[in-house]
Order: C-alpha cells, then structure tokens, then sequence
DNA sequence: TTCATAGTACTGGACAGTCCAGTTCTCGCT
DNA sequence: AGCGAGAACTGGACTGTCCAGTACTATGAA
C-alpha cells in the first residue's frame, strides 16, 4: 500500500474544510449555512455533524487554523541581514514582501471575517490576532534589536519601532481593503508605499 | 407655537434612531432583530416600518448620519498654527485630541460594525470611509501643504504624509480595538503612542 | 372626526441540528 | 483472495426556533 493514502473519513474532513471556509469567507459565518457547507463539500449534511460539533466549532478551527501559515512570513523577518550599507534595499525588499503576503485577497477576507465577529467570539479573535501578526511584529522587534545593538539602528523601543514599521506601510492598503470589497491594489501604488514607509521609517529610527 | 417643539412623530422617529443605533451597534446588523428595537424605543413595531421602509434602510440611514460627527475632527486639523518652534507641540497637541476622538468606544464599534458589513452594504462601507477618515486625512493633507510652503515642513506628497502621521498614531490602538472587544488603553499608553508618533513622523517629515 | 400609534396576532421563509432507513467503505480474519 | 461486521456515509424528511414584515383592532391625540 502506499504510504499515505488518506481515509475516506479524512477526505471528507478536509472538503468540509475546504468548502466551509469558501463559504465563510465569502459570506460572514452569520450568512453561511449548514446545508450549503455540506452540498460544497459534496458530502451529506449528517457528516458535517459527525465531523464538527457544531457551527462554531467548525468556524473556530477554521480561522485558527490559518494562523500557522504566518510562520514563512516569521522566518521573513528575521532574516534581515544586518549590514548598514544594503539596510535600505533589504528593509524595502522586507516591505514588498510583507505589502505581497497580506495584500492577497484571502488574508483581508479573514481579518474581516475575524473582526465582524469578534463580539461573538472575543477570544478567537484575540487569539488569531495574537498568533498571527503580533507574532510577526514581535520577530520584527527582534530583529530590530539586533541591528540596533550592531548600531545600524537605533530602536529603543523595538517593539514599537517595529509597530510604526507595519503602521507606515499597512495603514493605507489595510483600510482601503477593509471598507471596500476588493483589493484593488496596482503593483505601482504597493511599491510606492514600500518605498515611501521605508523612508519615513529610516529618518526616524537610523 | 414655539419655534421647534418637535411633533411627536418626529420624537418617534428619534427615539428609533437612538435606540436602533444602540441595538446594532451592540449586536450588529444580523444579531439585531426589529422587535428589539421597537421595545428599545418604547414604539410599536408598526411603527417603526412607518419611519423605515425596512431593516437595510433604518441601518443604512444611521451608519450614514454618524459621518457628520467628524466635521469637528476636520475643524481640529485645519487649525494646526505654521510656527515652527511649536511644531512639535502642536502636532502632539493634534495628535492627543485625535486619539482621544477616536478611542472613544462607540467610534470603534462603528467602525467595526462598517467593515463587518461591508460585504452586504458595499457602498455604505465606502461611502462611510469617504466621508468620514479620508475627509478628516484630506484636510490634514492640506494642512501639512500649507506647512510645507511655509518651509516648516518638507510633504512632497501631503495625503500620503497624512497618512503616515495617521498610521504611526493609529496602528496600533486600532488594531488592538478591531480584535478584542473593548478599547482597553490607558492615557498613558495613548500619550506614550502619541510622543512616540509624533517624534517619528517629524524625523520624517521635518 | 381623522390620523398616528399601540398591541398583538399572524404569515412565510430560513436555518441549526436531529433522526432514520438504506448504502458503501474499511479492515481484520480466515 | 474472499468474507463479514462495524463504522462511516447518503439523502431526505422533520422539529423547533427565530425573525422580517403584514394585518387588524382598539386607543389616544390634534
């Protein structure tokens, strides 16, 4: 036999995965129901139950289990190479592929999925939030701190250096994209607020 | 007849508005019901569909009326006097009064409410955004023009400018609130966030 | 009187979650 | 390989509940 051919009863896991969080992130978990979860998934309704307690449940595991992909962008910042002469390039080159990871159409859905319900569910929405960008920013800091005890930086506070960071880049992709209903980024504007935020960003803290 | 005693209709039709605000507000556009709001209001539910055509008008229409509260902010960030020996102090004079305008709990559960429904009102999420912050950034935008043709300042770019000095402010106090449920920050912790902005941004734009 | 309103019952539809009867898969055992 | 038992799955009907919006009668104000 080959070595891993999932079961029939994991095939069926993942495309009630697969199809609830189509769902919910195209309709808020309000606007989505069951019976079009189990029709998605190709798979009866009584199997959804078998395999998720209840609505919430199956919501919960699936924004919290989106929070892992966030390690690549982890191993992103901490891999800014600490050399004073480059640091305006690898900071811009940081940038564009921060502005490139968040800036896909998926991860906005989510953080409006998790932020339209987070009176209904106040701890996931702290939790995603705290496993995923806090988590982020406190690499950043990291980083920030080793360049500034190399002298390439001067960041006090690293984890507020590491805030205005995230706020001089994000600030207008992020709010564009929450109140409107797609993206609508051109790769021209992304650069120019890489570039922009990264030098505010240098004036300040170099 | 006395200038402005409001017929009582037109007490009805503010007792719905006031108390329709609180309801979604607290519970948002799906976890409201019309019943609710009718006892809130002390009104029949007849009439409340007499002042409202339906659910999506009477939400629409309260969403829509909130957006003049900021002519005040725009007032506030017109009036930043061009000396340069205050300069500091005075954005950080500009930079308290923003937080604490937006810091206030209802601006956030508004805001939340917003982008919780932007996929269901689309334009109502733009529109809001338009009137409201890009309103309030657009004038800062002209401020720090005028800054800059004094020779005070140096904004190549005056919106994006703005919406640097908005970012280094608001990013994370904004975020802190859109994931858990309440605002949750001390004035020290805002005045820290407000010197600390501040500092960053005229390292910038100085 | 006349109009707005209160109070309340009602309609129609949506939807979470359950139940059941019959079918298909899986896997250990021979 | 072939068998058989138990687990998982299907499809659809069903329950109970919630809720937007309507209908209707009675009441109080202008």
């Amino acid at each position: 036999m080959s070595e891993n051919e999932p079961t029939r009863s994991a095939r069926k896991h993942q495309a009630i995965l697969d199809a609830a969080t189509g769902v919910f992130l195209a309709k808020g978990f309000a606007g989505t129901n069951m019976d079009d979860i189990a029709k998605r998934a190709a798979v009866s309704k009584q199997t959804v139950y078998k395999h998720f307690a209840d609505k919430e449940k199956l919501f919960a595991e699936i924004v919290l289990g989106t929070t892992d992909r966030v390690d690549g962008m982890v191993d992103l910042v901490a891999d800014v190479p600490a050399e004073a002469d480059t640091l305006e390039e690898n900071l811009h080159a940081l940038a564009r592929q921060f502005l490139a990871a968040l800036t896909g159409a998926e991860v906005f859905q989510l953080r409006r999925l998790v932020i339209a319900n987070a009176d209904t569910f106040p701890e996931l929405g702290a939790t995603w939030y705290e496993q995923g960008f806090e988590r982020v920013l406190g690499t950043l800091a990291d980083t920030f701190r080793r360049l500034t005890e190399k002298g390439v930086l001067h960041a006090d506070e690293p984890l507020l250096a590491a805030h205005h960071f995230a706020g001089l880049l994000l600030w207008i992709p992020v709010n564009r994209a929450m109140f409107h209903g797609s993206p609508q980024h051109t790769e021209a504007e992304l650069d120019h607020y890489a570039t922009a935020g990264v030098r505010a960003f240098l004036a300040a803290y170099r």
